[in-house]
RNA sequence: GGUGGGUUGGCCGAGAGGCGAGGCAACGGACUGCAAAUCCGUGUACACGGGUUCAAAUCCCGUACCCACCUCCA
């Protein structure tokens, strides 16, 4: 069986080559760290995990090299505004970053290379495209060095525009260009800039475009050809248009596959339009646990448009609860050495096949969502009959696990925001509400169905359901 | 102007020529002292107008509306 994936340079769904058999070198553009990450960020990291969670199941070794940029003119800009070092800017909107990774489960990659980590390799790759005929250092004394879009014939080839017709720049200072598509490799330093925030190069101290970041961190990590990269659609063009020409005409094959995520938006606004931080990862996580936020984007598929909702957030978490549910009735708990192994490692038994089916096929994850409801109906079906779901439960975990939603995965115990007030407060309400429903399963035995109603109203009124199972009574917080 | 995507039942969200994905909600039933949970059942939805076809949500033509990108936004 092979992984299927849609290409955005071919626009079609092709298969999975691989450049060498058994592994999977994959590439995504991370964040600029410049301020507080939104649901809309975190969509990508998301979609990645489960990409590369399942190129793993698939039996390929993945090298996952996703980078932050933690240098450009809105960290300079916002910093400035602040009052504070870009580069403390930076570094606090990279904690956050990764709290919210944390939160939502997202593995860390192979590595996570920082652009002003990489300036040598950004220079030398520059200095070959010089070489070859493909930049040239500004024609005014600002430093600048540009790639010459004319010299590379395919320039466009990705998006599939022509350079001609593209909308002529609304750029006003071409700072000289040779013509006005072309873009920043390197940008001299600014009187205005901090000298923190720059480096010096043969063409003068400066700092390095956007795009040539990209294109020397992953030549660096995953060499002059790799399987996979990733990102946001709006990175198309110009930044992967712009890495692909790069990195092509220095000499190397770059991406073999092109995958981009959709977005997720609020009244119809993409998220770095919209006011307010409502959205910002710590704000969302105040509504809904990190396991249901994923689950919640996990369910749609990763190049559909999202358009963000609380109603729609709050049914994901709902429906996730129903799973969830079923798992604590099956008898699986933290405890169970069964569902601790699958987490380690999903197995393929464990996998249905038209779970794995749906995610060949370009991740789809929806597909997959609705063969884990199928399971988990299975599982109730026979819970209800008295029969063992101990296969049923342990192909549910695996799903889960695979989709990296897996309740008792320790990561949401180590980024969960309950904290040890919450657990003390937690004991001490199970302590008083088990008075009652002691009482309350007393009326019950007294046939006193009233009374049994008045506690259970009471308990209720203070926001807590209590449910009676063969085992005897529960309580959630309702 | 160029490029790409979209419009699916009360809501979310798949699918991409025949067989009604799935979830949430609602309603009926089973179970229950009653609830809750769970299970069973109930929906003829695919923007609009034409066309192709034995058969169209799916293909073609046209129309409307929406969104994204076009030099540093995931």
């Amino acid at each position: 069986m092979t992984i299927r994936l849609y290409d955005t340079a071919t626009r079609e769904v092709r298969d999975f080559v691989p450049l060498e058999a058994g592994k999977a070198s994959l590439y995504v553009c991370g964040l600029t760290v410049q301020s507080e990450p939104h649901v809309g960020h975190v969509r990508s990291a998301v979609n990645f995990d489960v990409l590369q969670r399942w190129l793993r199941f698939r039996g390929h070794d993945v090298t996952f090299i996703r980078n932050i940029t933690d240098i450009d003119d809105k960290i300079l800009a916002k910093s400035a505004e602040q009052g504070r070092p870009w580069y403390n800017l930076a570094y606090a909107m990279k904690i956050e970053l990764d709290k919210a990774y944390a939160a939502l489960n997202v593995a860390p990659p192979t590595y996570e290379p920082a652009a002003t980590g990489h300036i040598p390799e950004m220079i030398v790759l520059i200095e070959e495209l010089i070489a070859r005929g493909h930049a040239y250092p500004a024609a005014d004394a600002s430093g600048d060095v540009y790639f010459d879009v004319r010299s590379w014939p395919s320039y466009g080839e990705l998006t599939h525009q022509g350079i001609d017709d593209m909308e002529p720049a609304a750029d006003a200072d071409p700072r000289g260009k040779r013509d006005p598509r072309d873009f920043a490799l390197w940008k001299g330093r600014k009187e205005s800039e901090p000298t923190t925030a720059s480096w010096p190069s043969p063409w003068g101290a400066g700092r390095p475009g956007w795009h040539i970041e990209c294109s020397a961190m992953a030549g660096k990590y995953l060499g002059p050809a790799f399987d996979i990269h990733g990102g946001g659609v709006d990175l198309r063009f110009p930044h992967h248009e712009n890495e692909q020409a790069q990195s092509r005409a220095a000499g190397g094959a770059f991406a073999s596959y092109w995958m981009h995520n959709a977005w997720i938006t609020t009244a119809g606004e993409k998220m770095s339009k919209s006011l307010g931080n409502t959205l910002s990862i710590p704000a969302v996580l105040q509504r809904v646990r990190g396991v249901e936020l994923r689950f919640y984007m996990v369910a749609a598929h990763y190049r559909s448009h999202v358009e963000f909702s609380d109603q729609a957030l709050d049914e994901a978490a709902e429906g996730y609860r129903r799973i969830e549910s079923f798992l604590e009735r099956a008898g699986v708990g933290r405890e169970t050495s069964l569902v601790e192994e699958v987490a380690q490692q999903p197995s393929r038994d464990q996998i249905p096949d038209a779970f794995a089916a749906a995610l060949d096929d370009d991740l789809g994850t929806p597909a997959a969502v609705a063969v884990l409801y199928d399971a988990v109906r299975e599982g109730n079906r026979r819970l209800a009959a008295g029969d063992d779901v101990t296969d049923v439960a342990a192909s549910v975990a695996a799903m889960l696990e695979v989709l990296g939603v897996h309740p008792h995965d320790p990561a949401w115990a180590a980024s969960a925001s309950s904290n040890d007030t919450e657990e003390r407060l937690t004991a001490a309400v199970d302590v008083l509400v088990a008075g009652l429903l002691d009482e309350r399963t007393q009326a019950r035995a007294d046939k006193d169905w009233a009374r049994a109603d008045a506690i259970r109203d009471r308990i209720k009124s203070a926001g807590i359901e209590v449910t009676d199972t063969p085992d005897g009574p529960t309580w959630t917080v309702s």
